[in-house]
DNA sequence: AGTGCATACGGAGGCAGCATCCGCTTTGAT
DNA sequence: ATCAAAGCGGATGCTGCCTCCGTATGCACT
């Protein structure tokens, strides 16, 4: 399945082989290095030239959102499952927590994607990801509007921000878990409708 | 005055020349091109040469520190103005916002203030600012505390995080002033006491 | 199996920025 | 005018980015 145009030639073994290789090596040093590793390395550690690793990807970013793919997916399952939930407070609270540790993934990742919302240049492979979730949150938002357990002067644009913020701090590594929870707690009284006590 | 002990000879006058000149062209370069603008430019448009600016200014974060230094007094002196105000809500919510431009003087300051308040190595010259922002915090949340307009669960440390976020945003040029404004409203009303109504 | 060709590889190389070190100049004191 | 200390600045080595092109590799066809 799946070629829906293999016109010719069958697609060479190496090229599968090496651009899993290298999504392996790269996944592991944004890991333990932040978005910022250095490219030339993973290229090294994979085995392969650095030639090879910027046809694959061209751009730093687009070794990013290759990596970031699986757990895109996971988002997405994530958001059906919570668009499911009755209750549409709870909904957002999870959505905007299920954000948040998508953004989380690597330190440093807030930087790019908050530039790829900013230039409106579709080439940037992590804008698309972006404009999704900002729709998604949107539409918990709305929904928990609708139920009055959320402010109506607040914007989903704004709760995506609030989430970005969060992962960024944490990718700073300067707070401890705690104060990050009292931070989302902030954040949450925030939009909150007041007469929504429980 | 000043000189508490210049012993033996007297500094050379090129010195101050340079620093100054130094200082001169690091602002314009942080301005226009962020925190992260290349040293070497910096010293190549002073007309020095690169170990000239190094020897003044050993780190990024000690030039950085430096020129710095007259906004940190500006808000230093706004500090005392606010101090003087009655309301303390008032109070608590100009001095968020006074933190908020300081931190927003440079795209990208966030990130090294954040990483000074992390490593708690004294050597690094943000280090001090930040401490003394978070102490400030601190004494005018408990004031607004007092005074009953902010609850309890929050911590001074919780309010600085979110102004260094908020100045993070608005350094990644992704966001318009009015989603700004909506996100410091949020947080306004997440540290509110609910009954703190005018 | 052998041949030919498209495709992909990889490393050399040019560029930019960081940070250091050391021979030389400038400066203030005598 | 002279001297020594203090400061200067550029040459230098290093790392990382990204490109280009000669070469190797794998697929297709015989």
């Amino acid at each position: 399945m799946s070629a829906g145009e293999q016109r010719g030639r069958k697609p060479r073994a190496d090229v599968q082989r090496n651009r899993a290789a290298l999504l392996e090596t790269a996944q592991r040093h944004f890991l333990q290095h932040g978005v910022g590793t250095s490219l030339e390395a993973v290229a090294k550690e994979t085995g392969v030239g650095p030639g090879t690793l910027y046809r694959h990807f061209p751009t730093r970013e687009a070794l990013l959102a290759a990596v970031l793919q699986t757990r895109s997916e996971e988002l997405v399952a994530r958001r059906a499952e919570i668009a499911r939930l009755g209750d549409a407070s709870e909904a957002l609270r999870q959505w905007l927590r299920a954000m948040e540790e998508y953004f989380s993934a690597f330190s440093g990742l807030p930087e790019p994607l908050m530039a790829a919302a900013r230039e409106r240049e579709p080439d940037n492979p992590l804008t698309l990801p972006c404009d999704d979730l900002i729709a998604t949150t949107d539409e918990r938002l709305l929904a928990a509007q609708r139920a009055g357990h959320a402010r109506q002067s607040v914007k989903g644009y704004d709760l995506f921000l609030a989430a970005v913020s969060v992962a960024w701090i944490s990718g700073t590594g300067a707070t401890d878990e705690e104060s990050l929870g009292r931070l989302r707690a902030l954040i949450e009284s925030g939009y909150r409708e007041q007469d929504d006590e429980e």
